[in-house]
DNA sequence: TTGACATATTTCGGCGTCGAAATAAATAAT
DNA sequence: ATTATTTATTTCGACGCCGAAATATGTCAA
C-alpha cells in the first residue's frame, strides 16, 4: 500500500537521526533494501547524510535526516471561534502559524475562504507545498474529503474541502475531525509518540475524543467515533434538570463558564465576580484558578470528578496505555489535572483494570493545527 | 507475515465456495499468484477443487473448497460452573461436543486436566490434529500464552496453559479470554461475520465485551480491554448501597437471579415464586419469560434499559455497525432485546451518532467454545 | 454446427525484496 | 604502526509476486 520510500521517511521522522541500519531493524526490513531506498531518496533530495555515530567499536552509523528544504506541508484547524493554521518544512519544524478570529455570522462560504487565507498566510516563498490538511469540528465523510455537519455556522453542510482546496493548491488535500486531528499531533509531535494504545480527550467548547489503537486512528464505521460528548452521566453530578446530564453539559469548557457564572450570580464570591457575567473567557478562568481562587477551583475540581470517571469508563473499555488531555484547560496541568487522576483511580477496579496515564498535552492552542499538517505530513508520498 | 496460503484458505472460509479469480479480486492480488498457491495447496491436500459455476457467459469458475479431511482443530472454553469443548474439522464443520460441569471446589489443576480431558473427548480419530484454542475467564497474557488470573478457581494464577498443553498434545495452543473468545465466534461464524467494526455483549455470571475493530479483535495495551462489568451507572438505578453501583451488579445473569429472589422473598407473585429461594437457574428465568411471567419480564427490562444505556456509550466512542448479545438470555431474542434497543435509541443523540444494529447471537453455549477453536482455525498455517 | 464473444485460468518475462557474503570503516590490542 | 575485532553498508544471486498476453472453456446467436 504505502510504499517503501514513505514507510521509510516516516520511521525516520519518528526517531530523528537513525543510520540504514537502525531502520532496517526497526522496520524489519533487509539492510540491503533499506540501503538501497535510502540511496534513491537522498538522490531526489529527500535526505541527507550527517555525522556519524560511533559507539565503541566498528564501524560507525551514518545517520540520515531529513532534508528541510524538500518541501513543505499545511495544516488548518477552526473551532467555535478560531481558525489556526501552521506550517512545517519536511523535516518537521514549524515554520509559520497565523491565527484568526471567526465571527458568529460567518457562513460556511466564509469560513471556506478563510482557510483559504490560512493556507497562503502560513505558505513559504520559494520552497513548495507538499500537502494539505484540514481539521474541522463535526463530522467529516474522510473518503470523499466531505465536511459533512457542524451546527454552529450557518450553512455548513457537505461541504467539498477536499475538492474546492485541491483545485485551488493542487497538491493532495486531507480532510479530519478535529479532535481526532489533535490525537493525531499527540501520536507524531506529543506526548503520545511511543504509544500505540492511546486516547485525546479534547476539553473545548464540547468534548471529544480521538481514539487511537494498535497505532492507528480509529473513525469508526461512519465516522462517528470519538464523541463521548453525548454521554449521559451519573444522575447524581446532574443539574436539577427533566433529561439525564451529558457529559458536554457538564464538564466542557462552555459548561463550566456557565456554571461559574451562575455561582456568581447566586453570590458566589471568586475573583471573577466583578466582571459583568458571561463577560469572562477561558484566559480568565485559568488566570483565576492559578491565583488560587477557591470557587473556580472547586467548579473545575467537580469538572474533574465527572471527566475521571469517564477515563475510568474508556479505560476499562479499551484499556489504552495513556490519555491526554488536550484544550485551553490542559495548560493548567496537575490544577486540572489532579482531581482527574483521583476520581479515575478511584473508580477502577482493582483486579481486571489498571489506570492509564493522565497526562496534559503539551502542544498548546495550535495542536488541532499540527494535526492537520500531520495528516498532510503522515500520507505524504514521493511523485515519482 | 501470515502466508500467503493461510491467508488465501483464511479467506476461502469466509465466503465457502469461491473460484481463483474471486479469491484475486477479494484479496488484490494477482489472479496469477492465486492460481500458483491454490495449485499448491491443492497438491498438499489442503483445498481441492469442486462444481463448476456458469454465469451467463464466458468460461465458468472452478469453484474451490475447503478438503475437511486434512485435519481438526479443538476449542475449549469454561465458564463459572462448565466447560464445554468443540472440534472442527478443516472445512469448519463441527465434529463434536462435550460439555461437563465445573465443581465449586475445583482448583487450577483439576480444571487445567478437565480442559485436557475436554479435548481428548472431542478429537477423532484417524484425523490430524491441527491446533487448540482455550478460552478462559479472567485476564490472560496472549504473548506468553498463560493464563494470569481468575478469582473464582482456586491457584487460577500464572497457569501456563500454552506450555502445558503444547507438551501434551504437540500442536500449536492458543489462548484467550472467553468474552473475547465469543466475538471471534461472531466474527468467523456469528451474525458478524461480514462486520468490520462490531462488538459481543457477552452476559453470563459476569458482564464483559469482546472488540473487534477495522476487523481484528482489540485487546488493549495489558490485555485488560473489554472488562465493561466494573463501568459505574447512573445512581438513580442502583440499589440502595454505598458506592455506586456497578454494570455487572445491575444486569449480569447472576445480579438478575439476585434481584428475582429479592423481590420473591418481598413477597412479588412470579411462576418461579414456588421454589426455594436461589434454587432457580437461568433456565427456569429463561422459561419464565416464555410464558409471559410479570416478575420476570419486569426485571429483564430493568436490565435491559441499563444495557441500552451501555451500548448507547459504547456506540458514541467507538461508533460500531453492530453489537451481538451474547450468553444465555440472547436465548430469548426480542424478548430481552427490544427494551435494550430502545434505550439505545432514547439516548443516542440525534446528530453525530449513530445507534447500531443490536441482535441476538444465534451461536448458542458453545460459542465461547467455537471462538477458542477459531482462533486456532485462523492462525493456522501450512506446515512446510 | 459453427463462429463470435465473454470470462477464467495459466504462461512467461520483469521487477522488487531478501539473504549471505563481501567490503568498508571504525576501535582495541599487540 | 600493524593486526584483530567489531559493526555498518554494499554487492550479488535467488526467489516471490506482478502484469500482460496467451490459452482454455463456457454461452449465445445465426
Amino acid at each position: 500500500m504505502a510504499s517503501l520510500e514513505s514507510s521509510l521517511v516516516q520511521r525516520l521522522r519518528l526517531s530523528d537521526g537513525a543510520s540504514r541500519i537502525e531502520l532496517a531493524r526497526a522496520m524489519e526490513l533487509a539492510p540491503s533494501t533499506v540501503g538501497l531506498y535510502v540511496d534513491r531518496l537522498i538522490e531526489q533530495g529527500f535526505l541527507r547524510e550527517g555525522a556519524k555515530s560511533r559507539l565503541s567499536a566498528g564501524r560507525p552509523r551514518v545517520l540520515l535526516e531529513l532534508n528541510p528544504k524538500a518541501g513543505y506541508f499545511v495544516g488548518v484547524e477552526f473551532e467555535a471561534r478560531q481558525l489556526t493554521a501552521i506550517s512545517l518544512d519536511f523535516s518537521n519544524r514549524t515554520l509559520k502559524r497565523h491565527r484568526q478570529t471567526l465571527r458568529a455570522t460567518d457562513t460556511a462560504d466564509t469560513v471556506l475562504s478563510k482557510i483559504e487565507e490560512g493556507v497562503e498566510a502560513v505558505s513559504a516563498r520559494g520552497k513548495r507545498l507538499l500537502g494539505v490538511g484540514v481539521a474541522v469540528p463535526g463530522t467529516v465523510d474522510n473518503e470523499r474529503g466531505i465536511a459533512v455537519h457542524y451546527e454552529f455556522i450557518r450553512g455548513w453542510q457537505d461541504v467539498p474541502i477536499v475538492e474546492t482546496l485541491g483545485e485551488k493548491f493542487g497538491v493532495p488535500i486531507f480532510l479530519e475531525n478535529n479532535v481526532r486531528s489533535m490525537a493525531l499531533a499527540e501520536r507524531w509531535f506529543g506526548l503520545a509518540r511511543e504509544c500505540e494504545n492511546f486516547i485525546c480527550l479534547g476539553i473545548r467548547s464540547g468534548i471529544g475524543a480521538g481514539v487511537v489503537l494498535s497505532g492507528q486512528l480509529y473513525r469508526g464505521e461512519n465516522n462517528f467515533a470519538g464523541e463521548i460528548g453525548g454521554w449521559v452521566c451519573p444522575a447524581e453530578t446532574a443539574p436539577e434538570s427533566s433529561s439525564p446530564a451529558k457529559l458536554e453539559e457538564l464538564a466542557s469548557v462552555r459548561a463550566i463558564l456557565n456554571q461559574l457564572a451562575a455561582a456568581i450570580a447566586n453570590g458566589r464570591k471568586s475573583a471573577l465576580s466583578g466582571r459583568p457575567l458571561r463577560g469572562f473567557t477561558v484566559d480568565d478562568l485559568s488566570r483565576a484558578a492559578r491565583e488560587g481562587d477557591q470557587l473556580v477551583l472547586e467548579k473545575l475540581q467537580q469538572a474533574g470528578e465527572i471527566l475521571g470517571r469517564t477515563i475510568c469508563q474508556m479505560s476499562l473499555l479499551l484499556n489504552p496505555e495513556m490519555v491526554v488531555v488536550a484544550g485551553p484547560l490542559a495548560e493548567l496541568g496537575d490544577l486540572f489535572l489532579e482531581s482527574m487522576r483521583q476520581a479515575a483511580v478511584r473508580h477502577t477496579p482493582a483486579l481486571h483494570a489498571r489506570t492509564p496515564r493522565i497526562v496534559a498535552s503539551e502542544l498548546g492552542q495550535y495542536s488541532g493545527a499540527l494535526g492537520a499538517a500531520a495528516q498532510a505530513v503522515h500520507q505524504w508520498e514521493p511523485s515519482l
